[in-house]
DNA sequence: TCGCGGGATGATACATCATTACGTTTGATA
DNA sequence: TATCAAACGTAATGATGTATCATCCCGCGA
């Protein structure tokens, strides 16, 4: 088999690649959708997709400055909510923070690795986890809609420097 | 078997139990620990276990009319920052507020279901789902210390009455 | 090509959520 | 009762997220 048994990305990973595929990705699902990948929102998807750990909008507003300007926030909340709609970022909520969806494949769910040490983001292959909500929701009689889940601890990296 | 198969409390409730029987646990627990639960702790504790909905800092500052006075927010922030680490209250992320916990009865994991209709949130008991996600963590090397899963849909009332 | 209509933007202001800092009070206990 | 740490009171500030509205831009049909 290649390479990923981990969803985490690696410290020497080809990143500019990370950054390519996530716009590329991004191109493709606004041609599907008929949705406009508006310099805004593709500068703005530059900056999450720039790195790993998830980013405060208020972190891209200060990386942000397209030509010599300072978009407001309400412009970087805009992008932001536009590309959770597509799917390609998503909100951390325990932090307030964004990332880049890291996965092309589908079957990912909502499930979110976070290293507390480095701050990096993994989305695993949450299938497992989706039945037992799933089960869970039925046996409560309640009518699942969505869900997230966030989980901290240490990436594999981490962990070993930690001296397991 | 007796009540609750649904961890929803229900419309009809006794619901002064449920404010005396969290103000009976976070007494318990205080004697235990040696911590002190003092005039405001109780007094957030008691604004907080009002509802089985989500409340926010501000919301909890504004209904807090102690003696007349009017508290400022670090003194709710820190009242519920006590008691999260008595377990006794917990942040909902996705929602920037914080609710009462539900069950005395231990085994239930930082599980919640919230309803997007009429905001109730529920603990289930998350066993089932912990274990998915010790092994998922296991799976891709990550080092689990904590996690959140906050799932969103229709409790088994609103459900019924959305007309299923 | 003109003009219309809807989505996206720019900009200001404001709303909401949370923390820091520091001096004072309180309560356990030696 | 002297002491010390924990909790409180208060003010200020930081961080995050929305509302509003005029304007701009782009696709599309006349």
């Amino acid at each position: 088999m290649a390479a990923e048994l981990s969803p985490f990305p690696g410290r020497r990973h080809d990143h500019d690649a990370c950054i390519s595929e996530g716009l590329a990705r991004a191109e493709e699902i606004c041609r599907v959708r008929r949705e406009r990948l508006t310099e805004n929102r593709r500068a703005v998807l530059e900056l999450v997709l720039a790195e790993h750990q998830p980013v405060g909008a208020y972190d891209i507003l200060e990386r942000f400055d397209w030509r010599g300007r300072r978009p407001a926030p309400a412009q970087i909340y805009r992008a932001l909510s536009f590309l959770e709609t597509l799917g390609i970022v998503h909100r951390i909520a325990s932090r307030n923070a964004y990332v880049a969806c890291s996965g092309p494949k589908e079957g990912h769910g909502t499930v979110f690795l976070v290293c507390t040490e480095c701050g990096t983001v993994a989305e695993p292959n949450g299938a497992g986890v989706g039945r037992s909500v799933r089960k869970l929701a039925d046996d409560s009689g309640f009518e699942l809609h969505t869900h997230i889940l966030e989980v901290t601890g240490l990436c594999p990296e981490c962990s070993q420097a930690s001296g397991v």
